[in-house]
RNA sequence: GCUCAUAUAGCUCAGUCGGUAGAGCACUUCCUUGGUAAGGAAGAGGUCACCGGUUCAAAUCCGGUUAUGAGCUCCA
């Protein structure tokens, strides 16, 4: 029985279920706000909530996250009951709520168009309007199942005899004509949803999230507690939009692909430079971390990939070629190439731990759909090492790599890190005493250097746990950069093995590791994450040198010359344009600094320095502006001319 | 790979009812020498992704292929 203190102090309580609402959000006049702890809907709750006293329903809820939950949910409700009022026929699945929304999975022959979603959607503010009551009933499982079958629903079904736990109470949400299976908790009636819903779009999704299943039609929304959230969502998606790393590399002119070379990237001078940079970059920090770099060839003979057991399980997704009656995989990886230069000569343990770094050129014949711009190739390059240690070594090697990736990501700007630790899956390989011990140095290790990790149990690769470290595109879609894997297996099936303090023949264990993951994957995510504008140290060109008239041309010719000898990525653009015109071209092209030379300039042998965000640097002699590139570059992007 | 959508000039996009194509920007030439996000004029530029079908006639309608986009599944 809930019981809510009113602000005034006062008590009250509901014989009735009370549902979960925001009180941050403006649901209308009459509402008063007060805390609240106590079960809802069996669910503990501990809140702030509001109490409509027209319509004599409390409403309640704590974090926004609930608030923004229940909306979505309720929506999600609301548009399935429009469907199936439009379109009869039509068979429920699930709806969930989701991060900014909501979606609903509909088995239905047809196909939905967008003209139907506009349908859809106005049939949902009606359904708003009439204000039903959401009203929670109690069947038993049989009465359920009936009913749903004589409905033709057989997905629910489904959900009732296989996902709802036996003894659980199975409750339905009933509003007006409608009714579904739920949980819950809802609104208390339709009229509570705020009219701030949007239908996004309609795509394909398996039933149960399984390939072998009949694809469903799933319709995407998004739902807000008001129509400022929801006109800033919107307003949100137009600017990442603007981030987009396809566009932004064709506007700054880096990189295309094109139908002949799917998957695969034709890099420009531009986007190559920022690629040469990133390459040196690491290289440098791998020389001062102990590793040693080496290159392996791309084309390898079937047999090896027999032996590393990925001709087994991956044979499809290789790109297979043959020549005088061999057949050779395209490299998808480098491990097995890397343990032959292990295999090379004698170890001994006094060799460990020996690590193995190379710019792999990889490629796998990933399924079509899957590509994406730069984020998903078939063709790429890691930054791979593998590192052949012993198991006491493990910890302090993972502690080391932990602590060197967040150096790099830190050098390029990236705080915001989503770190996972993946455990065994059901099928591996290993005993469970090498899992024990595996799992928990790698979760030691997180939690030595105070990292916020989720768990990912049962995710693991069937060789050994890992933990990868993630970051989001501007459109908030996961992709992961970096990992550290522990592998028991390949080294074994690769016959590595070291000579120990005792004179006996151990197999080493192999952590493969690569902290940027595919470089073309980290440069679409480095443009995304500065729109373009890339630190200094990696700008494609660093400077270009605008004059005003002809006249000046000679003056910054030299100056372009005197720039170029200090190392400095620096054009002129000479053309016979207005300084406006040039000033927007390049600002478009995200130089970094605009040196324009006018009369003025030549006099005082000056430059006169503006920023691509349009920052006034002023006048500048050549010396100062070099020696603050230069500090700007070496400090990786944290600019000392604006300051 | 699966579902749906899309493919027209270098780029971004129009193109109605089927009658062999159009804009802006970019490009070339000319004028303009202009002080911080687009100066003006003229010109050139397209086998409408590819293959096939329907039709007197296809960018347009139908089928297939390829690629791209969104999502799903997958990701050593």
């Amino acid at each position: 029985m809930p019981v809510v203190t009113l602000p005034d102090g006062s008590q009250r309580s509901f014989d009735y279920p009370v549902t979960v609402f925001d009180v941050a959000s403006d649901i209308g006049p009459g509402l008063a706000r007060a805390t609240f702890a106590g079960k809802v809907n069996g669910r503990l709750v501990d809140a702030s909530f509001v109490i409509d006293d027209d319509a004599e329903l409390a409403i309640v809820t704590g974090r926004d996250e609930e608030a923004l939950e229940l909306v979505r949910h309720d929506a999600a409700h609301i548009m399935a009951q429009a469907v199936q009022e439009l379109y009869p026929g039509t068979q429920v699945t699930i709806g969930p709520a989701i991060e900014n929304g909501f979606y609903y999975d509909f088995a239905r022959e047809t196909p939905f168009t967008p003209e139907d979603l506009t349908k859809i959607e106005k049939r949902m503010q009606e359904i708003v309007k009439r204000n039903l009551p959401i009203e929670r009933e109690v069947w038993s499982r049989e009465d359920a199942i009936k009913t749903f079958d004589d409905l033709g629903e057989k997905y629910k079904v489904e959900i009732i005899n296989d996902v709802i736990p036996e003894g659980e109470e199975l409750s339905i949400y009933r509003q007006g004509e409608w009714f579904d299976v739920c949980r819950g908790p809802h609104l208390p009636s339709t009229g509570k949803l705020p009219k701030a819903f949007k239908l996004m779009k309609v795509a394909g999704a398996y039933w149960r999230g399984d390939s072998s299943q009949p694809m469903l039609q799933r319709i995407y929304g998004t739902a807000w507690r008001n129509k400022d959230e929801l006109k800033a969502y919107l307003h949100r998606l137009e600017e990442a939009e603007k981030r987009d790393h396809r566009k932004l590399g064709k506007v700054m002119d880096m990189f295309h692909t094109q139908e002949e070379a799917p998957g695969m990237v034709f890099w420009h001078d531009n986007g190559w430079t920022v690629y040469l940079e990133i390459q040196n970059y690491i290289r440098e920090k791998l020389r001062n971390h102990g590793y040693q770099e080496v290159h392996t060839p791309t084309v390898i003979d079937r047999s090896l990939w027999e032996k590393s057991g990925h001709w087994e399980k991956f044979q499809d997704d290789m790109f297979i070629t043959e020549a005088e009656h061999h057949v050779y995989a395209i490299k998808p990886m480098n491990c097995p190439a890397h343990i032959q230069i292990y295999n090379q000569g004698l170890k001994s343990y006094r060799d460990l731990p020996l690590r193995l770094a190379e710019f792999g050129s990889c490629h796998r014949n990933e399924p079509s759909g899957t590509l994406h711009g730069l984020m998903r190739v078939r063709g790429f390059v890691q930054d791979d090492a593998h590192i052949f240690c012993t198991e006491e070594q493990v910890l302090d090697e993972v502690s080391s790599f932990i602590d060197l990736l967040f150096e790099v990501y830190k050098d390029f700007g990236f705080e915001d890190v989503i770190i996972k630790l993946s455990t065994r899956p059901e099928q591996r390989v290993g005993e469970d005493h090498l899992w024990d011990k595996a799992e928990k140095s790698l979760e030691d290790a997180l939690n030595h250097k105070n990292l916020d990790w989720g768990l990912q149990p049962g995710e693991g690769a069937f060789y050994g746990p890992k933990i990868e470290f993630s970051l989001k595109d501007c459109l908030e879609r996961v992709w992961q950069l970096g990992t550290i894997q522990l592998d028991f297996s390949m080294p074994g099936r690769l016959s590595a093995t070291y000579v120990a303090e005792d004179g006996s023949k151990q197999t080493p264990v192999m952590l493969h590791r690569a902290i940027l993951g595919s470089l073309e994957r980290f440069i679409g995510i480095l443009i995304e994450h500065y729109a373009g504008a890339l630190p200094l140290w990696l700008a494609p060109t660093q400077a270009v040198i605008l004059n005003i008239t002809d006249k000046q041309a000679d003056f910054a010719r030299k100056i372009e010359e005197t720039m170029k000898k200090q190392g400095i990525r620096v054009k002129t653009d000479l053309r016979n344009e207005k300084i406006g015109f040039k000033i927007r071209e390049h600002t478009i092209q995200r130089v970094p600094y605009l040196l324009v030379i006018g009369d003025r300039e030549v006099e005082a042998n000056s430059v006169a320095v503006r920023t691509r965000g349009g920052g006034d640097l002023g006048s500048q002699t050549i010396d100062t502006l070099i020696e603050g590139l230069k500090t700007e570059i070496t400090s990786y992007g944290r600019s000392v001319l604006e300051t």
